[in-house]
Formats: C-alpha cells, sequence, structure tokens
RNA sequence: GGGCGAAUAGCUCAGCUGGGAGAGCAUCGGCCUUACAAGCCGAGGGUCACAGGUUCGAUCCCUGUUUCGCCCACCA
C-alpha cells in the first residue's frame, strides 16, 4: 500500500440532535462510511458540545440513534470539532471505538461492496453508493456543502486500487523483546553495520517496533501452522496436524489458510537454507557467516529480523558484519521500479558499456550514503578506463610478450634507475591502500586507488618514461624495463580482478608464460624492499620539472614536435645532483634538445621561465618570448606567494598558535615559511633580469 | 507531526579522528608525439547553503535558519 497526495472532495453532513433541537456538522472524504458510523465524536473539553451527552445523534438515511462520545483524539479547530467515527472502516475510529467501547459495523465487504448492513445500499459498489449517498443527503436537507478537498489516498502499490480500511482477524509477533535482543547484539558488537551512520536509524526503529503482523491472504508463501476446530472453534498452533482438538476432542480441524509475511520466510533464511531444524554439517560451518550484504532499504525489513529470529532460535547473531550498499536510483534520482518503467537494465547497459565498466562504476559510487543516481556518463568515462587498461597491456605486451615470465620475480630495486624504484614504491602504497580500503568495506576508495595508480601513475608517467629504454639498444636498462614491468601489470591485474574479472582475465592469459586462471592468484600484498621515500621524493621533483618545461611550452605555443633548449638552475645540492642524473629523462619527456642543470645563472634574453619551489627553469625562444606576458605571470605568483606567505607568518607570530598548535604543524608552517621566502626571492630577481632585457 | 540524512567546481560526487579545497565529466588552448583522438599535454573554474558559537585555527564540532530527499505516523 502506498499513499499518494490526491485532489478528492470533502463532505459536509448534518447529523440532528436525537431530541430534533439542533445538528451538528461532520465532515468526511467518504461519505458511505456514514452508514458504519456508531458514535460522533467531540473534545471532552469543548463546551460546545456538552450538553450532547444524554441525547445523542441521529444518523441521517437510517433509523440508528448513535451516542456521542468525548475523545482526546478530536481536533477542536478541526472543522466543527465534531467527528464522525466508524470503527469497522477507519484506523483511528477504530482506536477510540476500543477506548468508549464503541460497536463495530462493518458496511462493505472485502470487495467494496456495500452489505446487507447498510441496507438499503447493500450491492452497491462503493463508488456507486457514495454518489447515492450524497445526492440523498442532499435530497433530504442534510448536506451542508461540499469542499474541494487535497489529501492522501491509500492505494494499492501495484495496481493503484483505493484501499479500503476495515477490521479483519490476523496473526501476530509480539516482536519486542526479539528487538531487544537484536539490539542488544548490535549495541555489545556481535553484529557490526557498515556504513556505520545507519546504527541511529537500526536503532530508531527496533526501539519504536510494533507487534508485527505475520499473516497474508494470498496464495504463495508458508501456510501458517494454526488449526481451528470446526466444533469448538478451538485454535491449536502445532509444528504438525495435529489429529483432534485438544479441547473438545472433535477429529474435524481447520487449517488456516492464511499465509506468513515474505519477511517472516524471509527472516529465517541463515539456517533454513543450511538444513535446520537438523543439525547439519552446513549449519555448524556456515552458521554464523561473516558478512551480509544488501542495500539499506531493507535493514529493517530483512536483515533485523534475520538477527531477531537466528538470535531466537540460533542462540547466535547469524552474521558478525552487515554492509549496506547504497540503492542505485535513475539519474533523475527516482527510485526503479518495474511499474514506474524506469528500470535501467544492467543487461541492456552491459551490452553497450561492458560489464567492467558497469561493475566498475558501481564500485566507484558505493560510497554515497543513501542513493546512486545512476547516470550513463559516468558509466561511458569508466568504460574509457577499462580501455585504457586493455590499451597499457597492449603496450606492455610488445615488449615483455618473449620474456621470462620469471623476469618479475626477483627483482632487486637497490640497483634500479628512478623511475622503477619510483613505480615500485607507488605499487606498494596503492597495494596497501587498496587492502585497507577493502578491509574497511571503503569500495570507492579501492576503486579509486587503482583508478588513479593506473592511469596517472602507471600509464600517464612510468610508460612514457621508460619508453626510451624499451625502445633503445641498452640490453640492461631494457631489461630491467621488462621486468619492472612485467611485474607491475601483474599486480595491477590482480588488485583489479575483484572489481573487473572480464579484462583482466583475458589480459592475464596473453601474458609471458603458461598461466592459470588470475582467479586462483594470491590478492596482492605490499613488499618491503619496494618502498623507497627518496625515491618518490627524487620522481616528485622530476615531475615538478618536467610540468614546468611543458609549462611553458604550452603557455609560448611551441609545437609539441619542435625540439626546445632548456637551462635549469637549482643551487641545492642533492637536488642539482639529482636533476643531472635525470637530464636523459627530462630530455626525453620534454622533447628537449640541449639542456643545462647549473647551480647558478640567470634568465638567458628572450627567455620564457617557470619556478618550480626555487629552482628556476628558462626555455630561449629565440626572441619571441612576450616580456609583459612573463611579467604578468610573474606577478601572479608573486602575489599568491605572498599572500600565502603572510598567513603562515601571522600563523607564526600568534602567541597562542605557538602555545596550542602540535609541533608538528607548527614546524611545518616554518617550512613552509623558508619555502616562500626563497620563492619570492627568485620572484624578484627574475622580474628585475626581466625588465634589464626589455 | 516525529525521526534520519543531504547541501563542496557548470554536472555527478569524494574529502577518515579539526591544521595549505579534490576526482571524473563538461569548458578553454595546443597536439593524429610509433599503446590508446574512447587519447596526450597545458590551463581556467569553488566566501565548501546561510547566520551565529566553540577553538590559536572550522568544509569538518555545536546551535539556529533555508532548501531538498528518505523513513515512520497521520491528515475526519
Amino acid at each position: 500500500m502506498e499513499h499518494e497526495d490526491t485532489a478528492g472532495k470533502l463532505y459536509h453532513i448534518r447529523y440532528p440532535y436525537a431530541d430534533g433541537s439542533g445538528h451538528v456538522v461532520v465532515a468526511t472524504t467518504r461519505p458511505e462510511t456514514m452508514l458504519g458510523d456508531t458514535a460522533v465524536a467531540v473534545h471532552p473539553d469543548d463546551e460546545r458540545y456538552s450538553h450532547l451527552k444524554t441525547i445523542g445523534i441521529k444518523l441521517p438515511l437510517t433509523d440508528r440513534t448513535i451516542p456521542v462520545v468525548y475523545d482526546h483524539h478530536v481536533e477542536r479547530e478541526f472543522g466543527t470539532g465534531a467527528l464522525k467515527v466508524t470503527p469497522s472502516h477507519d484506523r483511528n475510529d477504530y482506536e477510540i471505538g476500543l477506548r468508549h467501547n464503541l460497536e463495530r459495523l462493518k458496511v462493505m465487504d472485502d470487495s467494496g461492496i456495500m452489505n446487507d448492513a447498510a441496507s438499503p445500499y447493500a450491492g452497491l459498489d462503493r463508488f456507486a453508493c457514495r454518489k447515492q449517498i450524497v445526492a440523498d443527503l442532499e435530497a433530504q436537507g442534510f448536506l451542508e456543502k461540499i469542499e474541494e478537498y487535497a489529501h492522501a489516498v491509500g492505494q494499492c502499490y501495484r495496481c493503484k486500487t483505493v484501499v479500503e480500511p476495515t477490521t479483519s482477524l490476523q496473526w501476530f509477533v509480539s516482536v519486542k523483546p526479539l528487538a531487544a535482543q537484536a539490539v542488544a547484539a548490535v549495541r555489545d558488537g556481535r553484529t557490526a553495520i557498515h556504513p556505520k551512520t545507519w546504527y541511529n536509524t537500526f536503532y530508531a526503529w527496533m526501539d519504536n517496533i510494533r507487534d508485527w503482523c505475520i499473516s497474508r491472504q494470498i496464495w504463495w508463501g508458508h501456510q501458517i501452522p494454526a488449526w481451528t476446530c470446526d466444533a469448538c472453534s478451538h485454535f491449536m498452533v502445532e509444528e504438525h496436524a495435529p489429529g483432534s482438538c485438544e479441547k473438545c476432542g472433535s477429529a474435524k480441524l481447520t487449517q488456516e489458510t492464511d499465509v506468513l509475511d515474505t519477511w517472516f520466510s524471509s527472516a529465517l533464511w541463515p539456517f533454513s537454507t543450511l538444513g535446520w531444524p537438523d543439525d547439519t554439517k552446513e549449519l555448524k560451518l556456515f552458521y554464523p557467516t561473516s558478512v551480509l550484504i544488501t542495500s539499506f532499504d531493507i535493514l529493517f525489513f530483512w536483515v533485523a529480523r534475520m538477527m531477531m529470529m537466528g538470535i531466537h532460535i540460533m542462540g547466535e547473531v547469524p552474521f558478525k558484519d552487515v554492509y549496506l550498499h547504497a540503492l542505485v536510483r535513475d539519474k533523475h534520482g527516482k527510485k526503479m521500479s518495474k511499474s514506474t518503467g524506469n528500470v535501467i537494465d544492467p543487461l541492456v547497459v552491459m551490452a553497450e558499456y561492458g560489464t567492467d565498466a558497469l561493475r566498475f562504476t558501481l564500485t566507484a559510487f558505493a560510497a554515497q550514503g543513501r542513493e546512486i543516481k545512476l547516470a550513463e556518463e559516468r558509466i561511458e568515462g569508466y568504460r574509457h578506463f577499462i580501455n585504457k587498461i586493455w590499451n597499457a597491456a597492449r603496450f606492455a605486451l610488445m615488449h615483455i610478450k618473449e620474456c621470462d615470465p620469471a623476469i618479475s620475480k626477483d627483482i632487486d630495486p637497490a640497483a634500479l634507475p628512478l623511475a622503477h624504484r619510483w613505480i615500485l614504491h607507488r605499487l606498494n602504497q596503492a597495494i596497501t591502500e587498496t587492502r585497507q580500503a577493502l578491509d574497511d568495506y571503503r569500495f570507492n576508495d579501492a576503486a579509486s586507488t587503482i583508478y588513479q595508480f593506473v592511469w596517472n601513475e602507471f600509464c600517464d608517467w612510468y610508460l612514457e618514461w621508460i619508453k626510451s629504454d624499451l625502445y633503445g639498444d641498452n640490453a640492461t636498462a631494457k631489461a630491467q624495463s621488462q621486468a619492472v614491468l612485467l611485474a607491475v601489470l601483474e599486480n595491477v591485474l590482480k588488485l583489479l580482478h575483484p572489481i573487473t574479472p572480464f579484462v583482466t582475465e583475458e589480459i592475464w592469459h596473453v601474458l609471458p608464460g603458461e598461466r592459470t586462471s588470475i582467479m586462483v592468484e594470491a590478492f596482492p600484498t605490499p613488499n618491503p624492499a619496494w618502498d623507497d621515500g627518496e625515491a618518490a621524493e627524487l620522481a616528485a621533483l622530476f615531475m615538478g620539472i618536467v610540468g614546468g618545461i611543458r609549462n611553458i611550452r604550452s603557455e609560448a605555443m611551441i609545437h609539441p614536435s619542435a625540439e626546445i633548449e632548456v637551462l635549469i638552475v637549482c643551487h641545492d645540492e642533492t637536488k642539482h645532483a639529482g636533476l643531472t642524473s635525470l637530464a636523459g629523462s627530462l630530455k626525453t619527456l620534454t622533447r628537449t634538445g640541449t639542456m643545462a642543470v647549473q647551480k647558478e645563472g640567470t634568465r638567458p634574453k628572450g627567455a620564457a621561465s617557470y619556478l618550480y619551489t626555487d629552482i628556476e627553469i628558462f626555455v630561449p625562444l629565440a626572441g619571441l618570448v612576450d616580456v609583459d606576458k612573463e611579467q604578468a605571470k610573474l606577478k601572479k605568483d608573486q602575489d599568491k606567494t605572498e599572500a600565502e606567505l603572510a598567513r603562515c607568518q601571522g600563523k607564526l607570530a600568534n602567541e597562542k598558535f605557538m602555545a596550542n598548535a602540535p609541533e608538528e604543524i607548527k614546524a611545518k608552517e616554518r617550512e613552509k615559511v623558508a619555502e616562500m621566502e626563497a620563492k619570492l626571492e627568485k620572484i624578484k630577481a627574475g622580474m628585475a633580469r626581466l625588465a634589464e632585457l626589455r
């Protein structure tokens, strides 16, 4: 059942006092239910109606006289402050009826047809009856007015038929004691919920739980094991059909035709699927299980109930961890449903973008709190990523296809050039971060870690960096590159395999050597021998310099294929040495013909520049340099640096900061100040030099 | 009405216990450079909804406001 706001009508009806001395006006959206009215309710403190206690109301269109009851549920301000009470066809009225011991009069049957109690309207459909009632009320002068009225109408979630509340006999489970057990299990950590934002919701639901109606009037389900004696109407609930009534001994018993609520049956799933109630091997092995993964929208319906049943029947929680993933919605944020027709069919998406792309997308979206708006553009983006892996593998295979697969096994990083030491170091970090993310159920972080490593580091930097070795004729350099390339690729494939099984399996089999499925490979573990902080530091410097040179090229509109000349001025001894050793790589990655790395030097005439920390990069442009543009660039850099410097100095000058901030933060600020000051000096010198050249 | 959650770049979203704001897509400029134009290189873009408070310091913690979403209850 779902509620939908509907434009309806509010009928105001005059109910005459039984002594004919006046009338009260009541309002209803369903006038046909008046036939089932067994009272009129008013607020106990409402003096307008205090005199009606002994008089009563004459119910229009009938010959019945109904009492006036006094109940706090009635709002004095709504309408006339008088409420017609139909205990059999309204939930609140039912409650009022209980409080005042009112008669319950059902006036329509389960098909929505008015019954004999509604005579003379018996046999009419409820809506036809409504028309007739309104016409009759009008004709007899009982209708005060009709208003347009928007209200929520309960209707069937599938066929949209308006649902009428009515009373019926149903089976209930007193669920509070079970809920308390489940709450205790979560509170003391026997079951953990991820992400933890759901704890609040879980507790809120469980603490306010109401008795659970478990009977359903449908065909498909577990039949309720209850029998009624035909002779004395005695109820029996038994595991097996009883032979005779335990009360009167009659053998004529009828089993309850209602079936159990789906969630009742589903709540048994953790053990009923393992052979319970027999004490099976499977039950011993798999109960309790480690983790349950499901969507948050059934945390209450399913998860909580499995816990209640599991604790009650098995004496132990059914699972240790619950991972709640988001719910996929359409791109407008609407819940997908078959009846609405806004379902994105995974098969169609997979056919268009690839299964791995869809899997990667869903993994990358896993962090979102409650809903995933599945936009196809995102899937498309990740298809590009799958494609990128494929192409990177193709490139690698060009160079390692004929290699001995053992080359990736015993790599001694100490003997390797920077590129390899750096990528192995980064691979280690990627492995560590990915494992941690998976352990913490942060699947999106795992996906993003691998994505960034593969695309931004492995492809964009490492492959470009080692190309010259792979294509060159230095046998040692080539062999080293092949070995590390294979090692990194193997690890990348294994890291990716749980998310993108198809492309990784495919590539795995074309790698050199005899290989069984990647599925049986162990998930990568970090290799401590690959950790190399120094390499990471030097690589960062290297990349910064490459970035600087590329920036100059781009801003000066130098054609990518044109060779340039570069002068790097770096007076730090260590950095100077590092850059000198990397000059070859710097040249390849920036299309530089001649490169000089000096400890001292100034801007050559007509050179464009870039400042990376306090290292100056100059590229002579054969007089083509735009001095104004260069000045503007330096000015912008200066403003930014000065602002940042002022901020840091402000902090360090603040006594309270110095008194309260942790030492490492203070050290960091001091470091920044030194860095900024050095940079500013360079900028000022650069601007002065530029002015001379004008 | 009660509860929960969200508000960060044009869009879709990350940002773990407070310490110099990130990604993808989109945009702008340049490139078919022998893995990949589904690509490469470079660049621009955000008073982290608003107002207070706590703190040396707030996107992050607290209070209030606004807008949106979900759940529960209900609307005679």
